[in-house]
DNA sequence: TCTCAAACGGAACGGATCACTCCGTTCGGA
DNA sequence: TCCGAACGGAGTGATCCGTTCCGTTTGAGA
């Protein structure tokens, strides 16, 4: 045998390989049921609960770990859609649904709450958000969004995507892609809009989530 | 002391009271967290668990008491969306928003998967369904839905909304409405409005949820 | 070929939760 | 005063799950 597969070789290539594997398991599992037990990810992952504990040193740190996964991965999009200068509705639309997609908002919204943040994931959070304000902004200057939207209407937007869940992975992403592009149409600046009633949510109440249980 | 209030005394008249206390809580509780356990029901109607399964053989049974309300809920706002006959969409965006705000969605699918269904309420549900395609379908003939929408996609619809939760249950309500009035407009019959990608949910793939877990 | 440390798998432990039972208590009608 | 219906809630047994621990496997170096 070769002393090197890549870099590395036998059980440390086997531990490199399945830092992924683990890792891709959890988001997988916890996505699905963000209770799901520590055991669920070992047996998705096909490795012992001991390879597990290795890298992590407890369920709340591979949650956090899979959080601040999720809130890079935002980021990455809402950065991608500020740095676009063609049509600003298109640049809206392409990271709301690139969010859908990645399906992020699993990661970070709704796993927060089964574990405590830490200052930096607060941080991380409010970056996010910050920038998501600016892509809202963007296409509201432009005048592509009906006037009565708020950015706080976005994550609740997002909120009801992630609810969609039918089948197997990919026909749930399908069918988020439908009703996606429902909400969209009526997003869009319109004509015809009834004016939206109620107050979009308030900053406050999205922190509340973040404090203790739901 | 009088013999008789209303028509029942004392122990008697504490039980009938009972009957409905725990009812309205075990509604309470559940819709906010259908894994609740059953002390938490027993709390929040302020008697003790004993009370609780004097009326009822188990969980289970409480279980399919409510799913069963929620499905005649369901059944009458259908049936008095059918009965009027006057603006087509009016009848349809008024059934839809009639099961919102009662939440009869968290009532039925919801709840459904939490326990092993009897062929009754399947009964129930299929009936249920078959009425609310009925509503659809009016306003379909109508011409006041967008032609690509699907009855299917009407339950997707409530489950979306039924996702929004945040404070207390006065103000999820009201941010239901605010979401709901969103996507109403995208469902009515427009011009501008883009084709919807991908197919609707099918009967067999809303059936699965009805099976074992989730 | 032999040795050793790194990494692994998964049984076992301990704590928590929960559905359900059981019994002593309360209450009101006779 | 007595009795039974209804109650409250502690107790029970089972289940679940995070975490630990240890025997086993593997491959690199001597």
């Amino acid at each position: 045998m070769e002393t090197r597969t890549g870099r590395l070789s036998g059980r440390q290539a086997e531990a490199a390989r399945n830092d992924g594997v683990i890792l891709d398991a959890a988001r997988e599992v916890f996505m699905r049921e963000p209770g799901a037990p520590i055991s669920a990810v070992a047996e998705q992952a096909g490795v012992g609960v001991g390879a597990l504990y290795r890298r992590y040193a407890g369920k709340e740190e591979l949650l956090r770990t899979l959080c601040s996964d999720g809130l890079h991965r935002f980021v990455a999009l809402a950065e991608a859609a500020l740095a676009e200068d063609g049509d600003p509705w298109e640049a809206f639309a392409g990271f709301v649904r690139g969010v859908t997609d990645s399906d992020v908002h699993s990661l970070t919204v709704r796993l927060a709450g089964t574990f405590t943040p830490t200052p930096e994931l607060h941080e991380l959070a409010a970056h996010a958000s910050a920038l998501a304000n600016r892509v809202f902004r963007r296409a509201k200057a432009a005048g592509v969004l009906r006037p009565d939207l708020h950015a706080n209407d976005i994550p609740m937007i997002f909120e009801q995507i992630t609810a969609i869940r039918l089948g197997d992975a990919e026909r749930t992403a399908t069918l988020r892609r439908r009703y996606l592009a429902l909400v969209l149409d009526a997003v869009r600046a319109q004509p015809g809009a009834t004016r939206l009633p109620g107050p979009p949510p308030s900053a406050e109440e999205f922190g509340a989530r973040w404090r203790p249980e739901a």
